[in-house]
DNA sequence: ACCTGAACACCGTTCAAGT
DNA sequence: ACCTGAACACCGTTCAAGT
């Protein structure tokens, strides 16, 4: 937890670089460039440095991507959730996003079903803990976890991919002129919709589809209770 | 629609490689290697060829994925769904996963909230009917499809993310050590799933998440139709 | 029209050497 | 211990030239 360099001896020179640094010049990177140009070398050009340099430092980019959200993580401000346990997993999986929301890039180097990172472990905690004082047994906690990480996930990834494409290249007529062009026998729905799709899909609907979402993993709950206990009558005891 | 090179005159001798030919060679590198060895490089070499005759078939790397998963909806058998609107609802968001279960890959280059590809246009269509037939406003079906694309995505998404890691390295015990090292105090509940997790997040639920995920939006259907005739009674008309 | 070779502007990472 | 330079094995794409 110390800086390192301050304690050390007087064997060698001071590091030129640490850790710390490297993580606030990835950041600067991340902010003024995107996520798509950073790279170990440029890493190492904004630090004056060589990319190899990085690598005593950090194991790989992995690494560092993990760091970048570890940092984040802990910056992340630690709301007071609401006590009542549904509103309290509605709320946590909220902060989960929002948590994300700001560093959509990371979702492609996250290989989970495991968790965030550990500052982040808080957040899995309360979804967790948050499904069990809902009167789900602890594995279908986890289970509902499972499904608002991938509901949460896949909105990060569509959201980083369409602004990956955005400034990679403008080309709106592609997709509005395939719209255009529909069968209204084959897609009487699509067509009706028409060019108010892209209108529609551009909305910020999370909070609204992540209570859908509860509400189902709720509902189901109380059904597999009902299932559970018929199948506790049927057959007593083992 | 014709092959080309069939039926031009006999100008300039007959072209080596075709479009078809190419998304062929391409499958075959996805199938035997895996998604992260297809380059435009790596491809050429297949087909005893240079990176750059390709981009006289395919504009660029993006449209030939493109035209990889297209190739595979054209393929994929198109199932009858169910005529009962929820159960086809639920029936056709599974067809929607198990298309793109084939080719996960592909999520890293789809920018939308748009659609698939043009072949799998159907399944869209099949999903806003059923949750239009299920009584939702078709604006609110859309949101809807879009519910299910960002869970779909995310389930596609992890998995990808979770086959590349595996193929890149195998380190088992990272993961499975942070989950020992957990204060019981400050994470009861991760700490009492403990080393369950991985054999918990590993099964395949997704069937089940996708119930929940429909029932929740149903669910939010008839609240807001609730919402909805409360707010027509208190203004009539306009 | 179709294809090639060389080049541009990049990657992540390894290795041997320097201080 | 910390850093450098050169190298390895790649990328996607452009451009000018060949047949």
């Amino acid at each position: 937890m110390e800086t390192r360099g301050q304690r050390s001896g007087r064997t060698g020179r001071p590091p030129r670089l640490s850790q710390e640094a490297i993580l606030l010049a990835a950041q600067r990177i991340l902010d003024t460039e995107g996520p798509e140009r950073l790279s170990m070398r440029r890493l190492a050009r904004e630090m004056s440095s060589t990319a190899m340099a990085l690598y005593h430092h950090v194991q790989d980019k992995d690494e560092l991507l993990l760091l970048l959200l570890d940092a984040h993580a802990r910056r992340y401000p630690r709301p007071v959730l609401p006590s009542e346990p549904r509103t309290r997993l509605l709320a946590a999986a909220q902060v989960l996003h929002d948590l994300l929301a700001d560093c959509p890039w990371i979702v492609e180097v996250l290989s989970f079903d495991d968790f965030v990172s550990e500052s982040a472990l808080w957040v899995v905690e309360s979804i967790v803990d948050a499904a069990v004082e809902c009167g789900m047994p602890l594995e279908d906690a986890v289970y509902a976890y499972r499904v608002i990480w991938h509901y949460t996930t896949g909105e990060l990834a569509i959201r980083a991919s369409r602004e990956r494409v955005r400034s990679r290249a403008e080309r709106p007529e592609y997709r509005e002129h395939a719209l255009e062009l529909l069968d209204s026998v084959d897609f009487p729905r699509l067509n009706a919709v028409g060019r108010r799709w892209a209108g529609l899909t551009a909305r910020d609907d999370h909070r609204k589809g992540l209570e859908a979402v509860v509400a189902g993993l709720l509902e189901q709950k109380t059904q597999a209770v009902g299932v559970a206990a018929d199948a506790v009558r049927a057959r007593p005891c083992c």
